[in-house]
DNA sequence: GATATTGTTCGATCAAAATCGAATTAAACC
DNA sequence: GGTTTAATTCGATTTTGATCGAACAATATC
């Protein structure tokens, strides 16, 4: 399967991001990724159905909170923590204290 | 006419004050709102219909983003930055600097 | 009291986003 | 090739939220 593409650092919003933020699965998604280095989406899942899910990994990739690297069939998702610290320091800090 | 009530800074949640920053409209209250120490409703108003921006301060400070105070027929609106501070160190921060 | 000013509330409409079953893609493995 | 596993895409539905005119409430001013 082809690689995702990643909106470019530069290209990221504040509103943007907080959008993406502003949905309690997708929040606890981002949390959780934030004690991990990287979470396969089947262990992102707990009950919920697949597809919701999958849309939600597309709205954090899309608002550049989420990293997809693809292997073989799993796709392991990271928080693209370097990037939204040099981008909007101090805002990730804070979400992952939350 | 009767004060708001402002709900405690215990009882805030992340989520809800994500939510509260996710809207252009609502995260540029906030914005200029960490600029100034206060500002009316029509000080903030531009050229948008009053109801609307009526309903984006009712949510802003449903989450606990913002205070009103009414003196007079005037509201003076102003972020609580001490409560948020405190509740979420650095979030503020990062938001106004973005 | 009449009028102007400030802002809210109501209610209807519209738009955006979440939900999720069913079908699909893609890789891995026998 | 057939099957299992992982995850997406499609499409329909539902839910949530934004928008905004009209009516209303409250204060200030003449």
């Amino acid at each position: 399967m082809a690689d995702y593409d990643h909106p470019a650092s530069e290209s990221l919003t504040l509103l943007g991001v907080l959008r993406g933020l502003a949905d309690p699965i997708r929040l606890e998604i981002v949390q959780h990724l934030g004690s991990v280095p990287e979470a396969s989406c089947a262990a992102l899942l707990g009950d919920r159905p697949r597809s919701s899910m999958s849309h939600h990994f597309q709205v954090l990739r899309e608002s550049g909170l989420l990293h997809t690297r693809i292997q073989g069939v799993q796709h392991f998702n990271s928080l693209r923590k370097a990037d939204l610290d040099e981008r909007f320091p101090g805002l990730m800090e804070a979400i992952l204290a939350g």
